[in-house]
RNA sequence: GGCGCCGUACCCAAGUGGUAAGGGAGAGGUCUGCAAAACCUUUAUGCGGCGGUCCGAAUCCGCCCGGCGCCUCCA
């Protein structure tokens, strides 16, 4: 088996083939940095993460970029209205700058939280002016764009293969336009490249057509090439940003260099929260800080991919119910897993300090952990399909939960076990964090008092008094305490 | 109007030609003082409906019904 990867430039999975071997280079749409992150965002970076960890798990060198988005994105993409920064700055009383920084951290915070590998290279904007200019000025050059009153234009009747990612041609976009055509553009569908800016605009620069701004599609053609080459391996983005912003990208990278601009395009789908699709006008949006509040960030990961990043993902209480309680379910098994190495080594360390090497000859039940690693590969390979792989994952966990039960283990299995949830749920998925709370994991002065308390309660039980035990008990739980007692003693966890 | 997606049990969700993964919820059982956890069994002769192709279809084709998305904002 080897990847497959659904490209939307052929509508189809083709087999992933690296354009240097061993190496990827992918860039994937950043967020304009003008509010709190929302869900939508968590199910974007979340999905691209899992196509970074896995790559590099397949062993490829990746390059990861991913921009900051902190000029030139206007709240119409028709080339019209304000730049959101400066709207938000205006709103917020504050420099642009400032807006940027506030949502950049905020972002970084919120991606963090979520198990988010970050970007090799999170480049902005702002920051590649220069090198944006030098891409409109070489697209005139070339006789692909032109200077109307200060700002540039794409025209986008000079390259036949427009529409080619959208399968959207411009001379069908004509006829259903819904925006007024700006009487500077020489075709509807002619996009900027560069924006005149008024005097009162904050951030401006110097041009050669005058004091302006880069257009929002440009930044991620100049970004990408400078990091990544004229021609890179992965391009994702969300969906809905496959018309305008990527069918723009590819006119001017591909008009500039005259080379293939990307060779693979990843498109992730939206959020719908009860059904309906999530945005600012319907005002449904939540922000990933207050749905932490609520469900924690690995839930939320976790729920995410339990579904396909190519389907729409709905979020509902109940949705997000069960997916908490089936991680809860998932990360039991690896605390019990790892409690019971912990309990194994101690045994051990005396077994062997009294010579005894009776304990070694325990038998354990057969696992076939190849057979669940190649099962979890082949998922994968399948066009990143998490749902089926946490499946799998399932699955293994039923047999590991069968063979703790049973009492009947050793020392390597329970170890390679505990190595693969790791490789598999954590390296890969980000699902399984490599230390799950456990009674014997930290060693404060809280966990000793209640490890004195399940004494005082092993003791009521002795005696029978089951009125007082179960007391203890419900008291514990309701300080966040869950008590569980088993064949060989009482466990605790924090629930 | 143009382009596209989806409809799988009570809920979520894989499966895209070979006879329905997984999770949640429910039911029964084992273990346990009880509980929890865990395990076992169980819950879709059927995958929106109707036709068609095929030895064989949830999977392919056609029509119909229902829901949604992009073409404004938004990942």
């Amino acid at each position: 088996m080897s990847l497959k990867i659904y490209n939307t430039l052929v509508r189809q999975k083709e087999e992933f083939k690296t354009i240097v071997e061993g190496r990827v280079n992918i860039y994937v749409c950043g967020p304009t940095v003008y509010g709190h992150s929302h869900i939508g965002h968590a199910k974007s970076y979340v999905s691209f993460d899992i196509v970074v960890r896995y790559l590099r798990y397949l062993g490829y060198k990746t390059l990861y970029v991913q921009n900051i988005t902190d000029v030139g994105h206007l709240t119409d993409d028709a080339d019209e209205g304000e730049d959101k920064i400066e709207k938000q700055s205006k709103k917020d009383r504050v420099h642009p700058m400032q807006v940027v920084e506030t949502y950049t951290r905020s972002y970084f915070e919120d991606m963090d939280a979520l198990g988010v590998v970050r970007p090799d290279i999170s480049p902005r904007a702002t920051g590649h002016i220069i090198e944006q200019i030098e891409i409109a000025r070489d697209l005139i050059k070339k006789g692909f764009a032109y200077e109307k009153n200060g700002s540039v234009y794409f025209n986008v009747t000079k390259f036949k293969e427009y529409g080619k990612l959208s399968r959207r041609p411009p001379e069908e976009m004509e006829a259903g336009a819904r925006v007024d055509v700006n009487p500077e553009k020489k075709h509807a569908a002619d996009f900027a490249l560069w924006k005149k800016a008024e005097s009162e605009h904050i951030m401006q620069w110097q041009s050669p057509w005058g004091m302006g701004f880069p257009g929002w599609h440009l930044e991620c053609s100049a970004m990408s090439m400078k990091y990544l080459g004229e021609t890179f391996d992965i391009h994702g983005g969300g969906m809905e940003n496959q018309f305008p912003h990527h069918e723009c990208e590819i006119a001017q990278s591909e008009c500039s260099t005259g080379k293939q601009f990307v060779k693979y395009w990843i498109h992730n789908n939206m959020v719908t929260v009860g059904g309906q699709k999530m945005g600012k006008s319907l005002g449904n949006v939540i922000n990933l800080k207050d749905a932490f509040k609520k469900y924690s960030p690995l839930v939320v990961r976790f729920f995410i991919l339990q579904s396909h990043y190519r389907s729409t993902l709905d979020f509902t209480d109940e949705a997000l119910e069960g997916a908490s309680k089936g991680l809860e379910k998932l990360l039991n098994t690896i605390r019990n897993l790892r409690e019971e190495i912990e309990k194994l080594r101690k045994l051990e360390d005396r077994k062997i300090d009294a010579q005894d090497s009776s304990f070694k000859s325990q038998d354990s039940g057969f696992i076939d952990l190849a057979g669940f690693k190649k099962a979890f590969g082949e998922a994968m390979d399948d066009d990143f399909n998490t749902p089926q792989a946490i499946g799998i994952l399932f699955d293994l966990n039923r047999e590991v939960n069968t063979i703790l039960a049973g009492g009947k283990t050793n020392m390597q299995t329970l170890q390679s076990i505990d190595a693969l949830y790791n490789e598999l749920g954590g390296t890969v998925l980000g699902i399984i964090p490599s230390h799950v709370e456990t009674q014997t994991s930290s060693g404060a002065d809280e966990n000793d008092l209640i490890q004195f308390i399940i004494e005082l309660r092993t003791e009521a039980r002795a005696q029978k008094l089951w009125a007082m035990s179960d007391k203890i008990r419900d008291g514990l739980k309701n300080l966040g305490i869950v008590i569980e007692d088993k064949k060989d003693g009482t466990t605790w966890r924090r629930g």
